[in-house]
DNA sequence: TGAATTGTACCGAATGTTCGGTATATTGAC
DNA sequence: GTCAATATACCGAACATTCGGTACAATTCA
């Protein structure tokens, strides 16, 4: 890290990295002290319940950003849906970084997250869910195959991952993302 | 653990339990030994390199596994291809508890592991890749189509699996066991 | 100045690991 | 067959290290 910002959006943003690719229990403070280049001093000033606490701010952060960047723009009417879904497709491979990054949800889901945590990233899959399903009813398709589609978009988002993480084939998450824009301009034309 | 069986694969399958449910970081040899009713020192008996050695016996033993019960009935000509299809989804249900259980595939790529599991792992994924491509060809699905179709199967399981843990509804990977059946079935009749 | 921030030193607990030793079963020589 | 020698499985107690976390003085910055 540079230098921390006023606010710290920075600090939480370097905590999310780690958090993201080593885990809660892989995760340790000296770790999060070299990445930040805070001491432990440091970093328990920021978070006096310390770990936990670290790793809520991160979720509580990433939650903001899923709704402020994804979900509230899906919803918006204003915009063509097919406009809001390929927009959402850029935001998801830029929050991924194309696949190398992994997902929060399902490295914290690995052991036993806290109940408080877990039901946060529920609600944030929940809403998720429901803003693309109401996108796909909006374009034409039957509630029950809204649902359906929405829940496998975003397995496939996680699976995708996954199975790039372990075959280090870097267009395995980029294949996938093209391969929904196709399936959702099926709905569009029919 | 009951009693400790001659030959150690009741030993490695509890051990492979643990791992997959609390990852490597995760797992402390104290819960192996609680749960083993092994002590610590009588693990290092089994494993003298220690953890990583026991980490790396359970995915010796998962690799065979997968290659005895998933990937060579999938090659088995000798039945339908439709019957080994729903073999396998039967197999891979069981292996998964319907879900319950996460795959260590996942579980194992936080945090880095060692590049011989990795390979490893690696290795077992383009085995049982091959092997879907080459049952869907020989339903006469085009190359193309076959490894798309492979890739995004395994994609799946990952992703349900990921999403099933997050929401605790315990529904969500069998609805897409089915659902791959359905899509199965619809090559088979086309 | 005074308050926010950081550096240094430290702690108890938990981590993975090793050691010395016991009990029982298996083997080998006589 | 007998009895020593070996091999295997296991255990309790300690090991060195790292963990997350704390106390407090030094520093920075307003």
């Amino acid at each position: 890290m540079a230098q921390q910002a006023s606010d710290n959006t920075m600090l939480i943003d370097a905590l999310f990295d780690i958090f993201r690719n080593h885990g809660y229990e892989g995760t340790t403070i000296s770790l999060l002290s070299e990445v930040t280049g805070l001491q432990k001093s440091s970093l328990y000033h920021h978070f006096p319940a310390g770990k936990e606490d670290m790793l809520k701010a991160v979720v509580g952060y990433v939650s903001l950003q899923i709704h402020q960047n994804i979900i509230a723009p899906l919803l918006n009417t204003q915009s063509k849906p097919e406009k809001r879904f390929s927009n959402m497709i850029a935001t998801i491979k830029a929050f991924y970084n194309d696949g190398r990054k992994n997902c929060l949800l399902n490295v914290l889901n690995l052991g036993e997250a806290k109940a408080e945590i877990k039901k946060l990233q529920n609600d944030d899959y929940c809403a998720w869910l429901d803003a693309l399903t109401q996108l796909s009813i909006e374009v034409g398709i039957s509630q029950q195959e809204a649902t359906e589609w929405a829940e496998r978009f975003l397995i496939v988002i996680e699976g995708a991952l996954v199975i790039q993480r372990l075959t280090s084939n870097k267009q395995v998450f980029e294949k996938q993302m093209e391969y929904e824009q196709k399936q959702f301009h099926k709905f569009l034309n029919q």
